[in-house]
DNA sequence: CTACCTCGAGCTCA
DNA sequence: CTCGAGGTAG
């Protein structure tokens, strides 16, 4: 149980299990199939180490219509927890007559074999079942699946929350919540107006990364705050690294409302570059970002410009936008809403 | 420009 | 677990 040999892309990894506890679950896809098996399962808590499964529900869906079902009870070692039978309403006469999951594990193993699995943050219900026929005999659960959590979060954006419940109010579906079946019935309903949605919208479940990044280059200042006596005005600024006092975005408002410029890259036009703090990125090989290295080659030869840090920055915007003398000690200045100093908190520009 | 990596923030499951 | 931001390479 030392080691494991994987082959990936042709290059041999060598691992040792310290680390290797991780599930080999299949792939999460961000697609709409027409056949597949939703599930759900009711347990005794949300963690698969200590919880147990005390009820299981499976709906075979071909061609978007239900064919088949599969509903147990499922009796756990442990007694059910008070709150859990406050929140699904079963109880430990319920499940008392029921099989133990390993009773069950073969007949379920075989219904969900091959199946392409639906549900709402699947991961969940996934880990549980994977947990319990890992340690039954051994098999190792790695069916794909779709979780319409997620898909929710691309199709309907502009919600606040996707809980099963936010979704069932979204789509006026009427239903009794946590009961395994129930939640299947609704997770499919759900799981089809989304596919619905989807296509009406042309949602495109592109794998995006980070393709589309903020194009600092494009920001235009306000030229009535323009100040030409100011170091930025005419100038060219460049960030790298994880600003404290401001997003990136914020950052780069100022710049350009005195006047001057910001690049995405450091360049030939660059003139300062502002450094913010790159520790926690592992991807950097030494300590210096590759925007820090390219920088310090151009000063050697001979450019016009200055690495300087997020506080000289501050410090040099605090210039540009002086506070008037009166203004000391009063605290809500709110005419000139510069706030250098204030950390401002990370604010989602979404609706 | 395309592709992949990593971290931190935020959320959802019972 | 997933995503977005910012970093990498070529």
């Amino acid at each position: 149980m030392g080691l494991s040999i994987s082959f990936v892309d042709g290059k041999m990894e060598v691992n040792d299990n310290k680390e290797k506890n991780k599930r080999l679950k299949g792939k999460s896809l961000l697609e709409f199939p027409e056949n597949y098996t939703v599930i759900d399962l009711e347990t005794t808590g949300t963690d698969p180490r200590y919880d147990e499964i005390i009820e299981v529900a499976c709906l075979k869906i071909r061609d978007g219509v239900e064919v088949d079902r599969y509903v147990s009870f499922v009796k756990p070692q442990a007694s059910i927890p008070e709150f859990i039978t406050a929140l699904t309403g079963i109880t430990n006469e319920m499940v008392e007559s029921a099989p133990s999951f390993s009773i069950i594990a073969d007949s379920l193993w075989d219904y969900l074999e091959g199946e392409l699995i639906v549900g709402h943050n699947v991961n969940f219900d996934i880990n549980f079942l994977y947990d319990e026929f890992l340690q039954k005999d051994g098999r190792i659960f790695d069916n794909d699946y779709v979780d319409t959590l997620r898909l929710s979060r691309w199709v309907l954006r502009e919600l606040p929350h996707h809980r099963l419940t936010d979704l069932c109010d979204y789509y006026d579906i009427k239903t009794t919540h946590h009961r395994a079946c129930a939640d299947c019935e609704s997770t499919n309903l759900v799981f089809q107006k989304l596919n619905k949605d989807a296509k009406a919208n042309n949602i495109s479940f592109k794998r995006t990364y980070n393709y589309k990044r903020q194009d600092l280059k494009s920001i235009k200042g306000d030229e009535s705050l323009y100040n030409s006596d100011h170091p930025f005005y005419g100038k060219t600024c460049v960030f790298t690294g994880k600003l404290e006092q401001f997003s990136r975005k914020e950052a780069a408002q100022l710049v350009c409302d005195i006047g001057g410029e910001c690049g995405n890259n450091v360049t030939k036009k660059t003139n300062y570059l502002i450094l913010g703090d790159f520790d926690y990125c592992s991807n950097i090989h030494g300590d210096k970002s590759s925007k820090l290295k390219k920088a310090e080659s151009l000063i050697l030869a001979g450019q016009d410009l200055q690495i300087i840090s997020e506080e000289t920055f501050c410090t040099m915007l605090e210039d540009a936008f002086d506070v008037p003398e009166d203004n000391l000690g009063a605290e809500e200045p709110q005419q000139k809403p510069i706030k250098v100093k204030v950390r401002i908190k990370k604010s989602k520009d979404v609706q």
